[in-house]
DNA sequence: TGCCATTGTCGAAGCGCTTCGATCGGACCT
DNA sequence: AGGTCCGATCGAAGCGCTTCGACAATGGCA
């Protein structure tokens, strides 16, 4: 492996030229900085990390913790991470990637070794064990979602109370009176992650706001709960012609359901679901949504991550705007129930 | 941050023994460890991740590329990475990811710049630009997958030839005289992605073998394209019984067709796929399949790499033997076509 | 002409750890 | 009693880089 030495000594300068060279952290003399840049060419000199971290006290590294939890939709997740892989690159930094069963204890383990120097942490709950943690980390951190007390970090999100509001009001806007929430499975209600009770949120107060009935059940991911839930829904409340959809596993299985039971989308049933775009785009018909901005929350959170370390401020927290996207899966209530 | 000097005074010892009592290189006497031990605890002492991969040449990181492409199932490529992730943890290394849009020039960066010590890449093609880079390296990597020419590489994969192999047994097992094999979009075949070639040799080679006949063909991911597809299919080959389908986004897609178009599964039409287990799993029939052995992939991998930097060898090539398991979709054929 | 800034470069001092060789007592053997 | 060996510990030399202060050399200005 070549050296800074080695390209000093090919240079014909001091090794502290080759680092302001390569830094541009004083000015160089034009001469000098082309002799030196073509010494790093001739030799294919790349400067050792883990000695630029030691000197610098910055690995340039980023740690990204992702879950492995049931519930979570996994493609969103490798978006999320391909999104901050990618923005983390743009900034020069690498990305050491990090299971959330590594826990709290993980977190430290990274961050005292100086193995990183700043934390992006997905999936939190409301009450995370690793919030308190990530408060005395002696490093900058983002998370992805937010906490019950968020005091202190930064956190950054999709708008899920806005997100569940803007599916009542395009069905409402369509002119449907009766509506359900299908969500998540329970266990995701009941660990008390954010995004779910917020869409809940959302949903309950813009129904009542447009004077529309609003009903919601979570839903498992097996076809037959599917299919029973869908069917107790459908007998309890006869006249829903809307439903919107925070669950991605079940879409297709919904669909499915929706036929066995004789009801035509978007003709006897409007379907409006919260997932990635790309889910929306491929199913039969193609589903009017509201998109996951996997993509741009995991450049924010990047940016923001960057911005601190270089001791900026960011906003505590950022929650992105939904933005819904009309398929074929909604249109005016039709048929039997209701004006034709 | 607390240094092993701070450590060492604390226990009144020379900072070289604090090391020594950490590493287990030397033999330290039982009472001078306690104190050490104790001290370390006290201070809360974690050694400096940068200083320590400086002195001794190993940054403890293994690097692990993951591709970004059309085509490839990603809930699979996740299960590689947590599997990779969790192994190197049992190993006391961490993970740095990389996305192969970082191209072979990526490689070089972490491998020159001592950034990692071995490289885990996944979904290497046959003719893969990467991997002359590899061979270059200075240092141990091992793929996921593997290329033409895999001289003087380390490669592990599932046997695809078998598994494609074991598909056509298991329904020619059954009875069936004529099956089909739906396969990866044309765009995987073309860029010679290696598994898809494999498995179709395999499939064909089995079902001359068995005496049954065996086409073949590509089928993109909309649902269009499967519809499609599956009516030229059974236009062109009426007598078609057995499906065997690699190809996991249109696993959905297809059992509607198949509904769509009159076809019961298994009665009229067995199906085996080849796809992630909770996938099967979660169909309607269950469906019998070749599991894709992902967790298995990646802690060989991890454990093959580990093994090459300690200096040992390794198989150059490891072909994990597909397992099948018979489920809900697939049975003797009955009905109309063929003897009851 | 002399003085002060400015610019460009150098040397040396670390960053926090690992590891090599040396040293110092015992224990053991003869 | 002397010699030998081994176990336990220490000190110092690096690992390859960044960064600080120092110092010529240059140019502008009085």
């Amino acid at each position: 492996m070549v050296t800074i030495a080695e390209v000093a000594r090919h240079a014909g300068v001091a090794a502290s030229t080759v680092s302001y060279v390569l830094s541009g952290k004083r000015s160089i003399s034009s001469d000098t900085r082309a002799r030196v840049q073509r010494s790093v060419q001739a030799l294919g000199y790349r400067p050792n990390a883990s000695a630029r971290a030691l000197a610098s006290q910055r690995a340039n590294v980023l740690a990204l913790v992702v879950p492995l939890r049931t519930g979570m939709h996994v493609p969103v997740m490798m978006q999320f991470a391909t999104s901050v892989v990618t923005t983390a690159r743009r900034f020069d930094h690498d990305v050491l990637l990090l299971t959330a069963d590594e826990g709290p204890e993980g977190l430290e383990r990274v961050a005292q070794s100086s193995l990183v120097d700043a934390l992006v942490v997905m999936d939190v709950e409301l009450h995370d064990e690793r919030v308190p943690v990530l408060r005395e980390l002696p490093m900058p951190s983002v998370l992805i979602g937010y906490p019950a007390d968020a005091d202190g970090l930064t956190c950054i999100d999709l708008d899920f109370v806005a997100a569940g509001a803007q599916c009542v009001d395009h069905l409402a806007d369509l002119g449907h009176h009766s509506i359900a929430l299908l969500g998540t499975p329970s266990a995701v209600y009941e660990r008390q992650t954010g995004f779910a009770q917020r869409t809940l949120t959302g949903f309950v107060d813009a129904a009542g706001r447009r004077g529309v009935l609003g009903v919601e059940t979570p839903c498992e991911h097996t076809f037959d709960a599917v299919l029973h839930t869908v069917e107790q829904l459908l007998r309890d409340h006869p006249g829903i012609t809307g439903l919107v959809v925070q669950n991605e596993p079940i879409i297709g299985p919904l669909l499915d359901v929706l036929r066995r039971l004789g009801r035509r989308v978007p003709e006897d049933m409007s379907l409006v679901a919260i997932c990635a775009d790309d889910v929306a785009e491929s199913q039969v018909p193609r589903l009017s949504s509201v998109t996951i901005p996997a993509e741009q929350i995991g450049l924010q959170a990047v940016e923001s991550l960057i911005t601190k370390l270089e001791g900026g401020s960011v906003p505590a927290l950022t929650l992105l705007p939904p933005g819904l996207t009309a398929r074929a899966s909604s249109s005016q209530p039709t048929g039997h129930i209701g004006s034709p």
